[in-house]
RNA sequence: GGCCCAUUCGUCUAACGGUUAGGACGCGGCCCUCUCAAGGCCGAAAUACGAGUUCGAUUCUCGUAUGGGCUACCA
């Protein structure tokens, strides 16, 4: 590959859920490699699902990047506010026959997956509607007739290259003809993604392993764009401590449980850096600025890997043994829940427990346990720690 | 079922054909220490299995096993 303009790389969550924290990953790699090339990074909201979609959850991530310190140069895009692009793709293809009509109801395909299924084989749409011709699709539609779009996969062996991955083929039989855009109008995500990736410039496409398998469908489609197929990067899963994919049931899979108990930003953005990449020598805890700068998708691993909750809380107590103590104190004021000492008895409280407290949560404890006299003490530790005379003073 | 991906200590990873297979988390021990931490030193702990290529495989190829993903008018 040659030297070329500055990379242009997105971040596309779908506000189906929060922040989870491999799509933090994600983003994270995104950003890294943006900062590192000198390049560009975007966000855009994926909310073309209508029933799923939920506002306030694109809010709820929005915030959860912004803590993590996951900025980005343009957006966020929605798409549900850029339909009229799709559309207008949607009937280029049509036009210059990439893509064709399809009128089969979805009972009637159930009908024909149900079929496949029983009889052992693969279901592939049958490409029924390749063979309507163009007056007659066009006057059909016109008439009012439920339609989907879909396009027409060519029948050729699709070579998918992967920064991390390698060639990767796909056979012809493997791929059907997808569907583009719904009998009601909207379109899907395949089909959005690319229009996008396409309009937005996208040079690299950096995201989840899980879409690896639909990667020959958005080369075909870029093809059919008639634009350049931007290079893919598929990151490993990130796997709960039972080797599963890490989901909500793991407990603290997203981004905002991890702030909720006092995780520093800094310390989950180092620790989600280095599982999949690492900068090739034995270094752990690093600067965000190192990070930028040294970044690079050759350095990437290709396996799936364990979130190790234990490892996380051992960066954050690095980040709390290092941190200034004026900031230390401002990131665990929020946590002392029961007051706060004065600001000299605070600040010497931090250095007391800064080697000791993993978590802005233990140190806002702690912080708060020097507001007052406590009404009582330990009956022990009065005994250990408390000499005779003093005690007749107390 | 079909297609695709992955596999180094328990976990995160390094080693881009030749290393006593390195580091980190966690674990154990010792030191430091009025306690608890932190810190320092030491230790146990891995190339999934089987073939092949090669003078030589963690590394390249194939197979098996195990995990995972995709196979929607979801994303």
């Amino acid at each position: 590959m040659s030297a070329s303009s500055p990379p242009r790389v997105r971040f596309a969550p779908s506000p189906t859920g929060s922040l989870h924290v491999g799509g933090a990953r994600t983003a994270l790699y995104n950003l890294l490699f943006a900062r590192r090339e000198k390049g560009t990074f975007i966000l855009r909201i994926e909310d073309t699902d209508v029933e799923r979609s939920r506002e306030e959850l694109s809010a709820q991530i929005l915030s959860a990047m912004e803590w993590l310190g996951l900025d980005y140069d343009e957006g966020p895009f929605y798409q549900s506010h850029r339909t009229e692009l799709y559309r207008a793709a949607a009937e280029r293809l049509l036009a210059q026959g990439s893509a064709y009509r399809a009128f089969e109801t979805p009972e009637e395909l159930d009908v024909e997956r149900k079929k496949a299924e029983a009889a052992g084989r693969a279901y592939r749409y049958s490409g029924a509607g390749r063979d309507i011709p163009p007056d007659e699709s066009e006057r059909r539609a016109r008439a009012g007739e439920r339609h989907v779009v879909r396009l027409k996969m060519p029948s050729e062996t699709i070579v998918v290259t992967d920064r991390v991955r390698g060639q990767v083929e796909f056979p012809p039989d493997a791929l059907d003809d997808f569907v583009l855009v719904r009998s009601d109008g909207h379109p899907l995500y395949h089909f959005t993604v690319c229009v996008d990736d396409v309009e937005m410039g996208i040079t690299h496409v950096i995201r989840g392993d899980d879409h690896l398998a639909n990667t020959p469908k958005h080369v075909a489609l870029f093809r059919a764009l008639g634009a350049p197929v931007p290079e893919f990067a598929h990151l490993g899963m990130i796997l709960g401590t039972d080797r599963k994919k890490l989901s909500k049931r793991h407990g603290a899979a997203a981004v905002e449980e991890w702030r909720d108990v006092g995780i520093l930003p800094e310390a989950l953005f180092n620790f989600l850096a280095l599982l999949g990449w690492s900068p090739g020598d034995d270094r752990e805890i690093m600067t965000r600025e190192e990070m930028e700068k040294e970044f690079s998708l050759d350095r990437i691993g290709a396996s799936p890997s364990v979130f190790d909750p234990e490892k996380l809380l051992w960066m954050n107590a690095q980040s709390i043994a290092r941190m200034p103590a004026e900031e230390l104190l401002a990131r665990s004021a929020p946590f002392a829940t029961a007051g706060l000492p004065p600001a000299p008895v605070a600040l010497a409280a931090i250095e007391l427990h800064r080697t000791r407290a993993r978590t802005t949560i233990e140190m806002g404890r702690a912080l708060s346990s020097y507001a007052a006299d406590p009404d009582e003490y330990d009956p022990d530790g009065m005994k250990k720690q408390v000499k005779p005379d003093t005690a007749a003073q107390l």
